[in-house]
DNA sequence: TCAAAAGTGTTAAGTTTACACCCATGA
DNA sequence: TCATGGGTGTAAACTTAACACTTTTGA
């Protein structure tokens, strides 16, 4: 690079970046957040979104991976951007610009060892405590992306098990939308979709009789007209 | 702040963090970008997207404002963000993480003398130049953004004089949509939504019979069913 | 035997789409 | 007088919404 360059450059602040995470989950009929309870400065004893320092050798994305690692041991979650937060007093220890990223991420697919070193736990989004800095914004806009875009993409099933039972979807869509629906209409829809299969197999879990369990097949769902919504917008 | 806090921070990198803005217009017809023909470094000659650096005393949603600001002399104009971009080598002259708005301007409504300073001009969005680094993806997220937000938000309106007819307002969401919408029924909806509203006056410079010209009224609209979509998704 | 969740169709209401002609004016 | 864009209503197709009872089984 030539000297000109490098003066463009040189003449600006630069910024510490961090990555937040907005880790979604459903268990138990309810949709829920994983928090952290701070026992490490700054904020101690707190609530707080999991987060990092994005480094050197990392884009952004990879930084938001890397942190959902670190505190629930996976790779190849679902991950979306919800934004970059860069108000000057954010974080009120230092200058600190931070992007958000939701992920979807399914009951018992992550280790619990780590988690709980984190010293992290599962909050019914509908319970949420106040949290550090910026981070309930983070949540309220991640989770009306995420509202919006479980009706145009099968993202969904990220938050089930691989097999799940109509009932258990239907509950999903009803808490994520926060309006409940008419079941002989929505098994209707569901129907259309030929990329919910049936299977053979039979959840005796939920129910004394037992419910069907159905699977997501995602190269029909390539194939598909991939019309989705179980709700109008 | 105790030391211990200080620690924590100053351990990880910083970096440079930019604004990129891609700045919409509607004029004749046509759905345009507002670009820079680069006549300085880096990258010059190359057409790219108005961007500035994020500075210690501004937030990165006024550094959008100012960079959009230094381009147009326009102050409260419409920006959403669009999202951070955060590649380790989008910026090959530096690591700079920059993150993208758009903004919507009303055509004739900006400073013409700073824009041919800039070496700026009006690009129509079907016959953009390859932009350099990262742009085109800006460009394309932040018009599928727009589109998407067209539909359950009044933000058209801001592409258009404050005075208006019903054939530019349809041939705005044409456009927008890249579809072509069947004018009665356009006009139904239109007629449906009290926040557009009739005035007593006439545009005579679109045709020689002369079209009634419309307002649109943010206090109606506030207190309507806000129910936009000419166009399903 | 009964409580609890699973499963199953039809009809009315509402929404969306398709479609063609007359009007007013300036050149 | 004619070319150009402005303006107007109806009917059929489709989509959505509302609604209640039977089945199975374990406790």
């Amino acid at each position: 690079m030539i000297e000109k360059e490098k003066k463009f450059y040189i003449q600006h602040p630069r910024f510490y970046v961090a990555v937040d995470c907005i880790i979604f989950g459903f268990d138990e009929g309810k949709l829920k957040l994983l928090l952290l309870k701070r026992n490490f400065e700054p904020a101690k004893g707190q609530w707080s979104l999991m987060g990092g320092f994005v480094q050197k050798n990392e884009s952004a994305d990879n930084a938001a991976k890397r942190v959902l690692r670190e505190l629930t041991g996976l790779e190849n979650v679902y991950m979306e951007q919800v934004g970059a937060f860069g108000e000057i007093e954010r974080d009120p220890g230092e200058r600190v610009i931070s992007i958000a990223y939701y992920a979807l991420i399914k009951p018992d697919d992550y280790d619990k060892k780590l988690v709980k070193q984190h010293n992290a736990c599962w909050v019914n989004i509908d319970e949420l405590p106040t949290l550090i800095f910026d981070h309930d914004m983070m949540v309220e806009k991640a989770r009306n992306m995420m509202k919006r875009q479980a009706v145009s993409k099968p993202i969904c099933f990220r938050l089930l098990p691989e097999l799940f039972t109509l009932t258990q979807l239907q509950t999903l869509y009803e808490v994520i939308y926060g309006e409940t629906l008419d079941k002989r209409n929505f098994r209707k829809r569901v129907a259309d979709m030929d990329f919910i299969e049936i299977t053979d197999k039979i959840d005796k879990t939920g129910s004394k009789r037992g419910a069907r369990l159905y699977r997501m097949n995602p190269e029909t769902y390539c194939k598909s007209d991939r019309k989705l919504p179980f709700v109008k917008l």
